[in-house]
DNA sequence: TTTGAAAGTGCGCGGAC
DNA sequence: GTCCGCGCACTTTCAAA
């Protein structure tokens, strides 16, 4: 399961995670090696799993999503078949962008993308139409003054 | 500044989210156009900044990172100088990988993914020892249920 | 605004080292 | 393992409808 990654595959994730679209040229030239051997840790990187999908981050605000709350969820119920339901339930609303179980007092957050304030009312109603959850505290958010998708490869 | 998005575009935007390796015939075909019409729609929403940067997600526990804390922060100090270090000090560090200030009784909220609990505390005692705040609090991730950088756009 | 075609570029794979 | 080179597919441009 674990892959060894060694100094040059750091590198080569390095330039992906920062322009993905680089050519295998141009990649090869910055991490000092050549097309081929890049390319194929880069396909081993993928099959590993290591290198997941490619895609586009874009812009919120433009595209009309102003709106973007981190919800902090207690619930009473533990059992397997509520946590179940309670997975899908977030698998299935795309505008949940990210769902941690948490070790402690609270037991999940949420960090929940919509349009509007009226659209987190309808994704909540929704939520807890269909599981019930002991304690909803939202936090919304006025600004987002960093979001990255980076790992801090130099490390 | 705000540009106008149509059917068209949402579509090949929704195309580039899910797979921003596909080639452009495959995209037109996807979305019922062609090469250059899809083409020059890409280039100007690459020149409105609504298409920002083309990456790749990298699966964090294979490379190690296998901590996630989100930090709950509430400060004293609302001044504009305090406010444009804590952002600088953010913006630094790698491991923050997300950073909202917030509505309400708590400040900001930030993601931060180290490889440990003591990398996460070497980040705390950075941070606190940059900036003066008030109260933290970290919540730990023991399970990300759910992570995805796509907007729903379909709506 | 779309179509089609033409030129340039990069990929993916074969070899040899 | 790394380097080199070829065929093919792709991107990018530019006419013309």
């Amino acid at each position: 399961m674990s892959v060894r990654i060694d100094a040059l595959d750091r590198k080569i994730l390095v330039e992906l995670q920062r322009d993905a679209s680089q050519s295998l040229d141009v990649i090869a030239g910055n991490v000092g090696s050549s097309k081929t051997p890049v390319w194929n840790r880069i396909r081993k990187l993928r099959e590993a799993g290591v290198i997941g999908k490619q895609t586009v981050i874009l812009d919120a605000e433009s595209l009309g999503f102003e709106a973007c709350f981190f919800v902090l969820i207690r619930t009473s119920e533990h059992e397997a078949d509520w946590q179940g339901a309670f997975l899908k339930a977030l698998q299935d609303r795309p505008e949940v962008q990210e769902a941690h179980r948490l070790a402690g007092d609270i037991d999940y957050i949420l960090k929940v993308r919509v349009k509007n304030a009226r659209a987190y009312d309808a994704f909540y109603q929704a939520l807890i139409s269909e599981v019930r959850v002991h304690n909803v505290t939202a936090l919304l958010s006025m600004e987002e003054i960093k979001s990255t998708t980076d790992l801090p490869l130099e490390g």
